[in-house]
RNA sequence: GCGGGUGUGGCGGAAUGGUAGACGCCGGGGACUUAAAAUCCCCUGAGCUUUGCUCGUGUGGGUUCGAGUCCCACCACCCGCACCA
């Protein structure tokens, strides 16, 4: 082999690309007789170009997947695309494209980067959301969930935009006005789908418990999302005759509730007729719909002159509107309690309301007076005549029985979770499948019709939904009557369509949503990979699809996940400066980096750097992966990808670390170069150092902790330059080839070639390791005296207490540190340390 | 506001309660070269009275022979909050 040869991505990677597509190496076959391996990394909305973000989270995936198929494993590693979405429909309105256009124009120019990068993909299953071939099973699913009675219709409140008539979602709401015509965002309700996911809440709850190679985080997210409390709902007397059911997760605290709050769309709100009370009212339905806008909106109230007997002390209490109230979530009333919950605690000091204490760390501490804040936390019951002195928890329960006695109430389970709204007022989704006859009401569209397709010639001129005021596309006849009837106008949330891709991955028939058999055999996928934003809302409506698909009969599977991995996310610095006034950013390759500064190639001008922060367009501190593939080779870009960081935490992207990762590339196909078929003679430490790296680096692939194979290579990589030549140091540079194959697997197929592996190294099986070589047989012990250390000795391998104290004893550095001192104390850990207490 | 996480040299980070800083980047010095690039070698936490000693893992306490690691309190930053994907 000539090492005069330089490595040279710009031809290799791509002929190395296109064997793989001839050999058909990554296409997976379900009959394989191997153990098999479904490796899914979360599938990409195609935005327009693949983003440095993604070639983190599949360059891990990929790893894993060419790691799998060299251990034997027949492998599944798809991709596909997430393909309905609102931006679609942005640029159809800025730039007059059509949505699918637009969409299938992305799809193709990001395939193209992704199959620049060398990903061990099954590129025949390649699937888009937005085709008919996929959402048309989709809507026949949903027809499915709604005969076993998982889906029903009901009221919802939105964002709604009344200059330009139309739903917002959340991201398009900012500070309260819509993003573009700036006006007052307010709340509307309209009759929309849902999905009961809460009848699965507490399998879903449970399930948690049985995923372990999921991380604890979360786990723990799920858990609190879910959010199972128990609690109690009883009803309060009304002074104007009425009963009015509240729930408490607090029926301890029930002596130190002052008022009474209801929601603004709570019947007894609704029911007060007076302007004031309307005016009021109004003013709540002012503002977006998100949790963390309603948590930190000031709290403001109502007094209704309504007033609720208290059912233990009769005294008569205050009932107020309240804006911090939700009628989602139990009864939409509460009895505040302003001593123990932070938010009736500043809504009482906003409107004067007594705050009395009824929990306190001990019962001397009845009177102590309150630090400006609730005390949510432990205590003991005071001030609350037959309770004092009990525990909270004991305290519960004999509200609960004294309630439940009075027939006042009972004890409930209340879930935190709500069920899934699958609405959305927009052209590029799934229609649902559903037919409004004035005759027949709501009915499903026959299955033979599916899949039901968007119309093409739509405007986005106008704003609001295009589906609605298409002149044509919704009028229908009824499949039960026969009369004129008209098509559900709404489209389902995207995350309908990624609660079930990673089914149709395993097989793609033509006539139903997927084959069983298929998916037993594939399923669970052994390793999913994507990002924490997805720690909740996708992998919750994923598992429930899943379950809910299980209890209908139609797959055997309940959780679709067997393990899951957060990837951190890729940061950059910013460079910025002052310009008229206005902060200007510049993105990074209109700078020319220096030591400690950097500077504008334009005009020279120095910029400012700022902190290293996540990617964003607004930051400018984006980088292309086509540019840097083009300077670097894919090789170097997946080798960065790996390098340092822990793959859970944020990856700052820099020019000289992309730099490093390139020149170790040449490196190694210097050391490639190097490879001596004939040479002979035994290295014994380097034959060590190369079985321990390759049982480690094993290790590490499979814990995913690709930071830490990587340092082990430059480790390896080190030792072998430095080896004399030897039958070892051949053996090496072979197994070392093999060892990057999975990251590098470019410069590994083209070093395979060259010293005469057989067939691809992708088709090679991991290096065998020999246990024996695995142990070291001697040493390296600490010394410590009172725990600080003060010399190092070498010992053999599992020397006795007594070989290691005296070793210790004698060394001259410890007698100095002792320095004649009374040894009180020795502590001696076989093979690691001995610590001298004086 | 609520829920979850992270914090170690100039930088990214390593470290079953047992030698803190592996490995990489940056920087410094040297070799090779007419010169440069590339490559190779050495140094690189801070301080000091430098055979060595002291300090040092966000801050303040605690447990332990021994704490980056365990416990308590706090600070800073990041992610999610149900219509962004």
């Amino acid at each position: 082999m000539n090492s005069d040869t330089r490595f040279d991505p710009s031809t290799a990677d791509a002929r190395w690309q296109n064997a793989w597509d001839q050999a058909q190496t990554f296409r997976a076959d379900s009959n394989s007789a191997k153990p098999k391996s479904y490796v899914l990394e979360m599938f990409p909305y195609p935005s327009g170009r693949i983003h440095i973000g993604h070639v983190r989270n599949y360059t891990m995936g990929d790893v894993l997947a060419r790691y799998k198929k060299a251990t034997g494993h027949e492998v599944l590693h798809p991709m596909g695309w997430d393909a309905f979405g609102m931006p679609a429909e942005n640029a159809a309105m800025e730039k007059g494209v059509h949505p699918g256009g637009w969409t299938r124009a992305n799809i193709a120019h990001m395939k193209a980067q992704l199959k620049r990068l060398g990903f061990a993909l099954d590129w025949s299953r390649e699937l888009a959301t937005c085709e008919p071939d996929y959402y048309g099973h989709e809507q026949a699913l949903f027809i499915d969930l709604y005969e076993a009675g998982l889906v029903y219709r009901k009221e919802s409140e939105v964002n709604w935009d009344p200059v330009d008539m139309t739903v917002l979602a959340n991201e398009q709401v900012i500070d309260g006005k819509g993003w573009r015509s700036g006006a007052e965002v307010e709340k509307r309700k309209l009759n929309q789908w849902f999905l009961k996911i809460t009848d699965f809440a507490e399998e879903l709850l449970e399930g948690l418990g049985n995923l372990e190679n999921w991380p604890d985080k979360v786990r723990l997210m799920q858990e609190n999302w879910i959010g199972k409390s128990k609690g109690l709902e009883f009803s309060f007397d009304l002074s104007n005759g009425a009963t009015l059911p509240v729930y408490t997760t607090r029926p301890d605290t029930i002596f130190g509730a002052s008022f009474v709050a209801v929601a603004a769309d709570h019947p007894v709100a609704q029911a007060i007729d007076n302007d004031a009370a309307r005016a009021f009212i109004a003013e709540c339905k002012k503002g977006g719909t998100t949790a963390a806008e309603l948590e930190t909106a000031e709290k403001l109230g109502f007094d209704t002159g309504i007033t609720a007997k208290h059912p233990f002390t009769g005294a008569d209490l205050p009932v107020f509107i309240a804006n911090f109230v939700l009628m989602d979530y139990g009864t939409g009333a509460v009895m505040a309690v302003p001593g123990h919950d932070q938010r009736d605690f500043e809504f009482a000091t906003k409107y004067g309301l007594p705050i009395p204490r009824v929990v306190a760390p001990s019962v001397d501490d009845a009177e102590k007076p309150f630090d400006g804040e609730a005390e949510a936390g432990e205590g003991v019951i005071v001030n609350s005549d037959f309770l004092d002195g009990m525990e909270v928890e004991d305290a519960k329960r004999e509200i609960i029985r004294r309630i439940e006695d009075q027939g006042r109430g009972t004890g409930k389970t209340v879930w935190r979770l709500r069920d899934w709204g699958v609405s959305r007022q927009r052209y590029w989704g799934t229609p649902i499948p559903f037919i409004h006859c004035e005759a027949c009401g709501v009915v499903p569209a026959p299955k033979d019709s599916l899949p039901i397709t968007l119309p093409e010639d739509v405007d986005f001129q106008t704003p609001g939904n295009p589906l609605l005021r298409h002149p044509s596309w919704k009028h229908v006849d009824c499949p039960h009557c026969g009369g004129k009837a008209e098509r559900e106008t709404d489209t389902l949330d995207t995350f309908v369509d990624s609660s079930w891709y990673f089914l149709r991955f395993a097989s793609q028939p033509a006539d139903k949503p997927f084959d069983a058999a298929e998916v037993a055999k594939w399923l669970p996928v052994e390793q999913y990979i994507g990002g924490i934003e997805h720690a909740i809302l996708h992998l919750l409506y994923a598992r429930f699809w899943t379950r809910a698909l299980a209890k209908m009969g139609q797959i055997e599977v309940k959780e679709p996940f067997a393990s899951l991995f957060t990837q951190g996310m890729v940061t950059h610095e910013t460079y910025s400066r002052k310009e008229g006034g206005k902060t200007v950013y510049y993105a990074p390759d209109e700078i020319s980096r220096e030591a400690e500064r950097a500077l504008l190639t334009a005009d020279g001008g120095e910029v400012e750097i700022g902190r290293v922060i996540k990617m964003s367009k607004s930051k400018k501190n984006v980088v292309d992966p086509d540019t840097i593939i083009d300077t670097y080779g894919a090789d170097a870009v997946r080798w960065f990808m790996l390098s340092d960081s822990p793959p859970e935490r944020d990856l700052p992207w820099s020019e000289a670390g992309i730099e490093g990762c390139s020149r170790f590339v040449h490196r190694l196909w210097r050391l490639f170069g190097q490879y001596d078929a004939g040479a002979t003679g035994e290295d014994k430490p380097l034959d060590r150092k190369t079985h321990q790296t390759t049982a480690a680096i094993a290790e590490d692939v499979e814990a995913l902790g690709f930071n830490k194979a990587v340092a082990r290579i430059y480790e390896l990589t080190g030792a072998v330059e430095k080896a004399a030549p030897s039958a070892s140091r051949s053996a090496a540079i072979r197994t070392l080839v093999q060892l990057v194959a999975p990251m590098m697997p470019h410069l590994a197929e083209e070093a395979w070639a060259a010293i005469g592996g057989e067939g691809m190294v992708a088709d090679a099986a991991w290096p065998a390791v020999d246990s024996a070589l695995l142990v070291e047989d001697e040493v390296t012990i600490a010394v410590q005296h009172k725990g600080k250390l003060r010399d190092t000795l070498t010992a053999p391998k599992g020397a006795s207490k007594e070989d290691l104290e005296a070793m210790a004893l004698a060394s001259a550095k410890v007698q100095r540190s002792i320095d004649g001192a009374d040894i009180r104390k020795i502590i001696v850990v076989p093979d690691r340390l001995v610590n001298i207490v004086t």
